[in-house]
DNA sequence: ACGTGTGAAGTCGTTCACAGCG
DNA sequence: CGCTGTGAACGACTTCACACGT
């Protein structure tokens, strides 16, 4: 459909998708019509032959002379990256970073929903729905559920992505439970790589390693 | 000292080395005195040329015929990240994500240390004080700090890293303020880039983007 | 003149394959 | 023989430089 050559997209031009279309919503907001390939390099410390190249990747967005139409690169890049229209997503995992994400503002604004949030017992139910107060924490709305209503839930809500805030000695039993379910894609994280079918795609995000990998380069990298 | 051509790491390096360790650690509590590059590499899913090529950056650590000590090459690789040793971080931000971050269990396990929090105003202080109950919420012990006593806590709790979880339009703000506080290296939770001085890192994870990656992942990638 | 799209060149990172040690 | 360390071959990604459209 968007691509005529699937397959072969480089991961690091598909990262950058994400952050030019970031770019692009501020620079919109800001009024501009129309944007450069140097410009838009600029504002993320590309340059502007980068740019060009991860676009073409994707068709041929761009006037010569003029650069290119900022609504008209949005919705496009918007249609390629999947977030064009809404979905669902679950979450499994309630404690403390569970609700976080579950209340994070940022995953709506991508058109993403957090429809169903799961935990392996009802001790952390429990304290999911009396612990938090504050008005914008959406497990008030959104109940916690147990594993054993997972694959129906999947199923009614038309789910295909999950969120894995379990800790790690859980997170490979949960993650089987999700394959099980039918679920395509797991956001892990979880410090533990997950081993699921190659139909399955995971993205890992560990904090402690991202941490850990600023530290290093504070220490050298730099002075 | 570790590493004799400092400048010249690959990212891609620095970034397996975490792993590494991450996997050595759990090798290391089933018993295992000695590993591999095969298998640190299929616990991975790397190849074992590669686990070499990559420890071989920081010097000759292995036994041709036996492999590695795990003992050994753990303190190794902690030191080489910088992780051998405790070291305090400040927190800004005590918003969900924020206080998510500050109970956190991984952080604590690599040595860091969240010794103090700040937020721009004391709506937030006092929410985050009542709001939650859960016994490991770290904001019991570290109470949450006005802006103001920035440059003094750090200086006296000699802080270098901070991990930055405030609302992308006040992050560039914030990030002005820790940079003049003396910061030398941020942990960018908020979806915009920032611009700092050479001599500060910044690491920066977008969690809508993570999700949205995952989504172009499971459309494309795959099926 | 400005700015895109793109082959060609260049750079960076990974994999291969083997010498050499335990 | 198993396994490391490493140059050499390979492949992937980035930058260059320019033809072409506005």
């Amino acid at each position: 459909m968007e691509s005529s050559n699937h397959e072969a997209i480089p991961e690091p031009v598909v990262r950058r998708l994400s952050l030019y279309l970031r770019q692009l919503e501020i620079f919109k907001l800001s009024g501009k019509l129309t944007i450069s390939s140097k410009s838009l390099g600029q504002s993320l410390n590309l340059t502007d032959a980068q740019v060009r190249k991860d676009l073409t990747w994707f068709g041929q967005f761009g006037r010569a002379g003029i650069g290119y139409k900022v609504d008209d690169l949005i919705s496009r890049v918007r249609r390629i990256l999947g977030t064009d229209t809404a979905r669902n997503v679950l979450l499994v995992g309630a404690g403390n970073l569970g609700r976080a994400l579950c209340a994070y503002k940022g995953f709506e604004e991508k058109g993403f929903k957090i429809a169903a949030v799961f935990d392996r017992d009802a001790i952390s139910i429990s304290k999911a729905r009396d612990g938090e107060s504050a008005k914008s924490d959406a497990l008030q709305t959104v109940p916690v559920q147990p594993m054993s209503q997972l694959k129906e839930t999947v199923l009614r809500l038309d789910i295909h992505l999950a969120i894995l805030a379990v800790p790690a000695d859980q997170a490979q039993d949960v993650a089987d439970d999700l394959v099980d379910a039918g679920i395509s894609g797991i956001l892990n994280f979880a410090p533990v790589l997950l081993r699921v079918p190659k139909r399955v795609a995971v993205n890992a995000v560990d904090l402690a390693v991202e941490l850990e990998q600023l530290l290093f380069q504070v220490n050298f990298s730099r002075g």
